[in-house]
DNA sequence: TATTGTTATACTCTATAACTATA
DNA sequence: TATAGTTATAGAGTATAACAATA
């Protein structure tokens, strides 16, 4: 067993390679269906939030700027995956509605993603699934620089 | 302990949001220097091959176009963080080497991200991590779909 | 003729700033 | 005046196809 700051620059090493081949990967799949990384991840957070929800929201939950989340929108709304429209108790918000195709896409890339982590997984028992679910919910989501400020960092 | 199922549909959710969040997170880190994702991983492939490698090679370490790839070698060497020489033996061949100030910022970049990897891992034992460390490497990178063709998805 | 890399083209993502409509 | 969202602008990543230089 390596010692400490060993096995944690070897972790950051693994990670890194996982979010660059996972992100790849699921570019890859969804090419497919004619749909982005980004524009599946706004799809999963209006599913996640049953099926509807202000602009605002959906910018925060996927942490784009208002004016990206536009974007997304349009090519989605062009796709027919998702609708606009205008709320009516506050003429401001725009919600957004997951559509019926919009549905059967999650579906669907849902079935195919679960299937290839089971296939991936197929040497892994029961234990060590459970054990790597529980490491990887324990660790800090962001693993981020976000807490410092400028001044603390010259 | 919950089924064989759940766990890993659970485990492609906690997955599928590290990917998110940890190239959003390592965007904003690499933003301080001027450098995008795709940036940052090209110039680690670059190091990994001892500084100096073919654009070819590159651009199939990461999994890019040649066209991607002439792009973005050609915003690394306006920053000066890498340089492109003819081979001699083989004029096609075009060589990217790192430069000093490339090294610098990788070493920089990586010095602050195995600290905060070391920060966000504080509440975990060394075992933890030593088995995080030996189930993530046990996962098969791709966990794709490439290996199926179109016409066995119709 | 085959290989390496670049150019051309078209589209998406991204952030910032200016703007419109509504409250 | 403040808020929600869009438009305008500029730059970066991405893939495909056409192209130039070299082998």
């Amino acid at each position: 067993m390596a010692r400490r700051e060993e096995c944690i620059e070897a972790l950051e090493r693994v990670l890194r390679q996982l979010t660059w081949q996972g992100r790849k990967s699921l570019a890859q799949e969804l090419s497919y269906y004619g749909v982005t990384v980004p524009q599946f991840y706004a799809l999963l957070s209006l599913e996640k939030r049953d099926r509807a929800c202000p602009m605002s929201e959906l910018a925060q939950a996927t942490q784009q700027a208002s004016a990206t989340m536009t974007g997304i929108i349009d090519r989605l709304v062009r796709m027919g995956l998702v609708e606009r429209r205008r709320k009516e108790s506050d003429r401001r918000v725009v919600m957004v509605h997951l559509t019926r195709r919009g549905e059967q896409l999650l579906e669907e890339v849902g079935a195919r993603r679960r299937q290839s982590f089971y296939r991936a997984l197929a040497n892994f028992d029961d234990e060590e699934i459970d054990q790597l679910l529980r490491l990887l919910e324990a660790l800090p989501l962001a693993l981020s620089w976000e807490e410092e400020t400028d001044e603390e960092r010259r």
